[in-house]
DNA sequence: TATACAGCTTCCAGTTAGGGCAAAGTCAAG
DNA sequence: CTTGACTTTGCCCTAACTGGAAGCTGTATA
């Protein structure tokens, strides 16, 4: 039999947390003493303190590997590690992915950039199908506002409720600014009648734009340079989530935007 | 101005967060009602809340953050950014060896190994130099025990202490039973004197073997697989601590043994 | 045998970065 | 005025421990 400290000296686990494995019932001393409360451990169970660090190793939670202990089912375990690995694996990649970006802000910081001023933290996401009610023409960005008047008062005419913010659909592949397709639309709750469409991009890129119309392009320049950077490659037309625009009397450099870009590998 | 939900919204931070963010001093609202005690954010913040959580995803800690805003000097933050990086660097290797583990893992209990029968935990440790009084001899392994009988009663002729457990260390390249240059010594508090001697092995890589000295060669078996497997080479003797052995009267199946190998890349 | 001292015990509090829930107060639309 | 959505504070909870205090035990030494 072994003291806490001499267990602790050999398998590596401080006495406090043996104390503690003891308490949530993970690997129990083989001997109390009744008389003085010593814990004593057999050799025996610095096999299964070996396990234990080793599993903890591999990403297992404590309960988990109490079932582990208890079950002493092998071939399952081998699955429950596999299964860790590739855990393990996909935070590889992310963190690969982390270290891309961080390189990138550094260079930015050192060209003399302030990642203060033109942070786009670009970021994935699986955009849930939506009915929008939406009008799309061919126009010059002039026409633009008006295109929301008339937007506005079609809702109005039909009696529709918007759930969601305007946005606008961008159709052709260059953007030109005298005349270009473009779709203005906004979310309803309907999904049938003249006018109504139902938006799936499915998986998209997107980035938040604080700030006037004016400088959208950083922040387009920022999705389009993520986008090859991570490999994946355009899948449909990208849009403007206008989250906090012109509809309420707010100075430009309050207005709050998304751009998305549906994606794909 | 943004209420905290709408704020919420647009950074991709719960409310909550953003609570408890305002409590730690690290992003509080830009005006807070004396009234109702609601929470008011400046669009302009939300820059700041994007910075924080990109700065979070690179690993620093809440204070760490709350300094480099208060701070606002971007070359040190590139300067901090670079050692967070290299921090992942080695997380990813860290974690890349465990992956190769966990294989290895898998494959033993798919062979049909039991994983917690022979379950060795190779790790490294910088061994301090220590001063060990020693005996080295070519001798059969028969001889072995008496080794120790040898050293025992120098000990006491010296009237030496000693301060660690008996240890040896195997000198030849290719273990020989019959004919193998072993040193047999154990640690002392005295530096200088006969037979005694400075044991600093430096970088080493060590198991602990849990039974009877009849299957160590599983243990190092396992140790020079690891080695290989990591890209070491094997830069000095071998030697064993006996942490629990056969001094006391204890059962082979309750020996405690370190075996350790110094390595270098 | 007395004592010193290392080692052990329990208990309480704190760590990070928030999440959950409840009761009560507030805002804006209809 | 009411309704319903939103917000407030307050309290407890998480995982896997670590630190510290106060007191008890085991063993080596004088």
């Amino acid at each position: 039999m072994l003291t806490i400290g001499e267990f602790s000296k050999i398998s590596k686990v401080s006495p406090k947390t043996l104390r503690y494995y003891g308490e949530i019932g993970l690997l129990k001393p083989g001997f109390v003493s009744k008389d003085s409360g010593y814990r004593y451990y057999e050799v025996s169970q610095l096999r299964d303190m070996l396990l234990i660090s080793r599993l903890k190793q591999y990403g297992f939670s404590l309960p988990e590997i109490a079932t582990v202990l208890a079950s002493g089912d092998n071939q399952h375990l081998a699955e429950l590690i596999r299964v860790k690995k590739e855990e393990l694996l996909r935070q590889i990649q992310n963190q690969q992915h982390i270290q891309l970006q961080m390189e990138h802000d550094i260079q930015r910081i050192e060209r003399g950039e302030n990642i203060m001023q033109s942070n786009y933290l670009v970021k994935t996401v699986q955009v849930e199908p939506k009915c929008i009610y939406s009008l799309r023409r061919k126009m010059s960005v002039r026409d633009f506002g008006e295109m929301f008047g008339t937007l506005c008062a079609g809702l109005e005419k039909k009696g529709l409720n918007p759930t969601g913010p305007f946005l606008s659909i961008y159709h052709d592949e260059e953007f030109n600014r005298e005349c270009t397709d473009i779709e203005v639309g906004i979310e309803v709750a309907v999904d049938k009648g003249e006018h109504i469409r139902t938006l799936s991009p499915g998986l998209c890129c997107f980035a938040t734009h604080v700030g006037s119309y004016d400088d959208f392009t950083a922040c387009y320049t920022a999705l389009m340079e993520w986008i090859e950077q991570e490999g994946y490659t355009v899948s449909g037309p990208p849009f403007e989530l206008y989250v906090k625009g012109c509809e309420e009397n707010v100075q430009p450099s309050e207005y709050v935007t998304e751009i998305y870009f549906p994606i794909r590998k």
